[in-house]
This record gives structure tokens, sequence and C-alpha cells, in this order.
RNA sequence: GGCGGCGUAGCCAAAUGGCUAAGGCAGGAGUCUGCAAAACUCCCAUCAGCGGUUCGAUUCCGCUCGCCGCCUCCA
């Protein structure tokens, strides 16, 4: 089995062969934080935690860059156009800094909600000014940028590869018209740089060799990705909306600097729509993170996220969020199924439950390896998720409804539990109970409890308050379920 | 206008040049159960349309229709 990789530059899905074998260095473009993160982010950043952590189970180190753009794009092409972050940070009359840390603390927050791992490195554009500075005299020197005015633009001519990602000629985008001639600029598809700050309010500048002003938006990645992860990176990711002009940019920029290829595996994500439109912080038609996770559960949205593949644009509706809730409930009932089956007394070993023992365990393991076939076959999460059902399935047959444990049947279920929750893992889930039983300690005693004194009540056939209590909690949202071993109860999805 | 992608059952969503077109949700029938829930069993699609290539196409090619993204900041 080897993973195989569609790569935006082939357009096609390549084997995965690291630079370095064993080895992977990886960047993935960070959001620009001067709003909220939306639903948008979480399919990004999901999508790729799930590489990361699949290249993990593979055995692959890891070495995960993820920027934080904290230093404003323009709001367009024009010269006068305002920087983002310095124009919402004036209507609040905070500082620039102010604003971005905000920002940037909910953007952490909302990831680790989600379960997203951490990157390995999270660097800030602020803090890489002089290696901007760096990258672009150099681009200077070369003859690739030229100043003007005091801004410094790549001379998109001087590179003969430009547009080899996104597939664009030059000549057919100024035939569109809709690029603007920039003052100064030798070619209308020429990019920036290095602003000038003199004239446009900037309150975030640096000094520079060309005057004081701040960095054009492309630069940051290419300098930040080269700093941590060398001149040629195995994995670039971003959203399909970054291939032109963002990553297009990025290739120009880096590769005239350093002669070497950028990027070896170029992955994009697919966008996320709201009524058939696409999400976005400049549309205005976003739902964050923080909002949703409020509404359905950090895991329930996360589940939905791998329930479609990354490349794949998805609806993001109420519905469908509340199908992916559904879905993994079965996941989470199986897991408790098992668990309960294990806590059973021992009973006999008869024939039947041998054999179903036995067929468990050859279906855990070809259910395995349609997982990993899945994720091999260019991180296809649909297919792995369907394999995770499969095992949920076989371990309902036997462990559902049973009364009593067999040996064989106990190591058959033990080996499929086990399975679930490490597949599960590798896509970031985690759906035992005690992970949010953890969070109240005395719920679970109580609840035992009560099912005993609820059982007395069923010896004595008293249904009417055997059923209030059912119905009581429910009210709570704890489902009671009545089995041949006695009385279970789990939480509820709530939605 | 240019570039790219998509169109699979009520909904979500995979795969595939030929054997039963995964899986989930919803729905239907049954088993189990005091009832309920869960689980289990069974049922529920000729793949937008039209042409072409082929012994054979949902899968390859062309056209048409519809939808989306990019070409401006965006994950």
């Amino acid at each position: 089995m080897t993973l195989r990789i569609y790569n935006t530059l082939s357009r096609e899905k390549e084997p995965f062969e690291p630079l370095h074998p064993g080895r992977v260095n990886m960047y993935v473009c960070g959001p620009t934080v001067y709003d909220y993160p939306h639903i948008g982010h979480a399919k990004t950043y999901v999508s790729f935690d799930v590489v990361v952590r699949y290249l993990r189970y593979l055995g692959l180190d890891v070495l995960y860059v993820q920027n934080i753009t904290d230093v404003g794009h323009l709001t367009d092409d024009a010269d006068s156009g305002e920087d983002k972050i310095g124009k919402r940070a004036a209507e609040r009359r905070v500082q620039p800094m102010q604003l971005v840390e905000t920002y940037t603390r909910e953007f952490f927050q909302a990831t680790d909600a989600l379960n997203c791992l951490r990157p390995d490195i999270s660097p800030r554009a602020t803090g890489h000014i002089p290696e901007m500075i760096d990258l672009i005299q150099r681009l200077v020197d070369e003859g690739h940028a030229y100043v003007s005015e005091g801004n410094v633009y790549f001379d998109v001519e001087s590179f003969r590869d430009y547009g080899k990602l996104s597939r664009r000629r030059l000549e057919e985008q100024e035939a569109s018209g809709r690029v603007e001639a920039g003052a100064g600029k030798r070619n209308a598809s020429d990019f920036a740089l290095w602003k000038a700050a003199a004239g446009t309010g900037h309150m975030m500048r640096w000094n520079s060799p060309w005057g004081g002003g701040f960095p054009g938006w492309h630069i940051e990645c290419s300098a930040m990705a080269m700093k941590y992860l060398g001149e040629t990176l195995d994995l670039h990711g971003a959203g399909v909306d970054n291939v032109f002009p963002h990553n297009e940019d990025e290739i120009a920029q880096s590769e005239c600097a350093t002669h070497a290829p950028f990027v070896r595996y170029w992955m994009h994500n697919g966008t996320v729509l709201v009524g058939g439109e696409k999400m976005s912080k400049s549309k205005g038609n976003f739902k964050t993170v923080a909002e949703e996770i409020g509404r359905f559960g950090a895991q329930v949205l996360r589940f939905w996220v791998v329930s479609s593949h990354y490349r794949s644009p998805i609806d993001y509706t109420d519905e469908s969020v509340r199908d992916a809730g559904r879905a993994l409930e079965r996941l989470q009932i199986a897991v408790q199924n098992a668990d309960r089956y294990l806590g059973l007394p021992v009973g006999d070993e008869t024939d039947a439950s041998r054999s179903a023992a036995e067929e468990l365990t050859l279906q855990t393991e070809s259910l395995r390896r349609l997982f990993l076939e899945g994720m091999d076959d260019d991180f296809n999460t649909p297919v792995a998720v369907s394999a995770l059902f499969g095992l949920a399935s076989e371990t309902n047959r036997v462990a559902a409804t049973a009364a009593h444990r067999s040996p064989v049947g106990a190591r058959a279920v033990t080996g499929a539990r086990e399975q679930l929750s490490e597949l599960l893992g590798v896509l970031g889930l985690d759906v035992s109970p005690a992970s949010d039983a953890a969070e109240d300690d005395i719920a679970g005693p109580v609840l035992d409890l009560l099912l005993q004194a609820r059982a007395a009540l069923r010896q004595h056939r008293d249904w009417p308050a055997s059923d209030a209590i059912r119905d009581g909690l429910k009210g709570l949202n704890v489902i009671v379920e009545d089995r041949p071993g006695g009385a279970t109860w789990r939480r509820g999805s709530g939605i």
C-alpha cells in the first residue's frame, strides 16, 4: 500500500515520496486574523489535521508549520486600498496588534475545540519582517523584482513558469481587463512584495531598504515556510481559493530566489458553501465555529467535515450537520455496546457464538484494510468512515443484545473495539463514553443507582413508575435502554 | 470573456470500462421488547441529457443543459 496524493501541480494523484525518506516538511496557509474563524476554516484545518495525523500514523516524522497572518492585506488591488486589519482596528479604536491578538486566540480556541493538533510552529508574519526583506532583496538583486516609488513589485515576466500551478497564461488575464495596471507597475499582473506606507495611514509599518512600509501578502508564506522547512517543502496545503494568486505567487517568489522547486505536492481543500454560495468573511455569510459548536458540538462538526472528501465543496446546512450527528451516534453506541458486552458475566461458548466471534475477527482485519486503503487514496475519508460503520455493525452483531459474553467473543469484541478507537483516533475522533463523562464524576454513579432502583420497580412490574424514570431522564438527555443483561444509559446527541 | 471543478437514490456521500453502483441519514417491512430505545434481518438508484469510441460505459471522448470556484481580499 502506498499513499497517493492529488497534486494540484500535475492535477493527478501521485505516489507520495517525501524529499527525505521518513520525514515530511509540511506547510499550510493559516488565517488572516481580523475576524472570527468560520466553518470554512474548520473544514480546512480539520482536513489538514487529518493529513498530519495520518502521515504520523504511517510512521512519518512530520514537521507541520502553519502561519498566522497578522499583517493586513489590502482590501483591493489599487494602491490606495486599505489594510483590512488596520481598517477593522480603526473602527474599533484599538491597536492593530490588539485586534490580531484577539482573533489569534479565537482561532486557536476554535481549532483546539475541533481537536486539531497544534502546528509544530505557528509563525506570525509580523515576527518575520527581516526574513521577508531579505527575500525581497534577493529578488531585486536577481532581477526578478523592481522598485517603483517605494514599492517593490515582482516582475512576473521574469519567471518563465509563472502560472504553472493555476494554469493561467498572462495574456488571458490581461485580456480580461479586470486587473488594472497599478501605478508604477511594468505589467498589470506584477504583484507587490513591499508597499510604501507613505500616505496610506498604515499603523503597521517597518523600515526597509526601500523606505517605511509593509510587506505584500504573498511574501510572508515564502519567507516563513522556507525559514523553517527549507527551500523545498514536501507538502503545501491551502484552500482552493488560494491557488491564484496567492500560491502561484509564492512559487514565483520562492523559486526565483532559490532556483529550487518550492513545493513537491500542493494540496487544496474544497470550499464550504452556504445556500450554494461560498462562505467567506468578505461576503459576510459565515457561521462562526464557536457558534456552531454551541449548536451541534465540536465532534459532530469534525465528523461532518470528514464525511466528505477534502477536495469536494460542501454545502453547510443544519440538516447535513444533524445527519452527521446521528451517524456519529451510531459509532458511539457501537463502542458502548462493546464495553457493555465486555462487562457481562461469562456464559457458555456455543458453536454459534464461536463462529460469530471468528467472523468478527475476520471482518475487523478486512475493514481495517478498507480504512487504510481509503486513506491511502488521497485521504478518502468517506471511504475510511464507511469502514468504521462496518466495524460498528459487525461489533453490534455480537455485542449489542447478548446477555452474557463468551471468552472467544470477548477477544473478538476487544479487538474490534480497539480497532475502532484507533482508527477513529486517526481521524481525530473519540467516541468513548469516558471522553464526555470525565467532566462530571457524580452523574455516572447517580445514574447507575437510579437504574438499580428502577430495576426493582421493574421486578414488580411497576411499569408506570419505571417509565416515568425513563421519560424523566430522557428530558435530561439521558437515554435509558433495557436489554437482556439489564438497563443501560447513555447521553443523547441532543440534536 | 479566460481557467478549473462538479452533476450518483428523498437527503448526505464514495467507488468503478464488464460480476450485487460502498457507507450514513430519512423511509418501509420484520425480529427482539411489558412498552420504548438500541440492535439485528430484509426492502428502497440504471449514475443530468444527447451523440461517439468499445464486444461492452455511470466510468473514456465531444456537445448541450444546470450548478460551483478562481481570474480582487478570502481557508
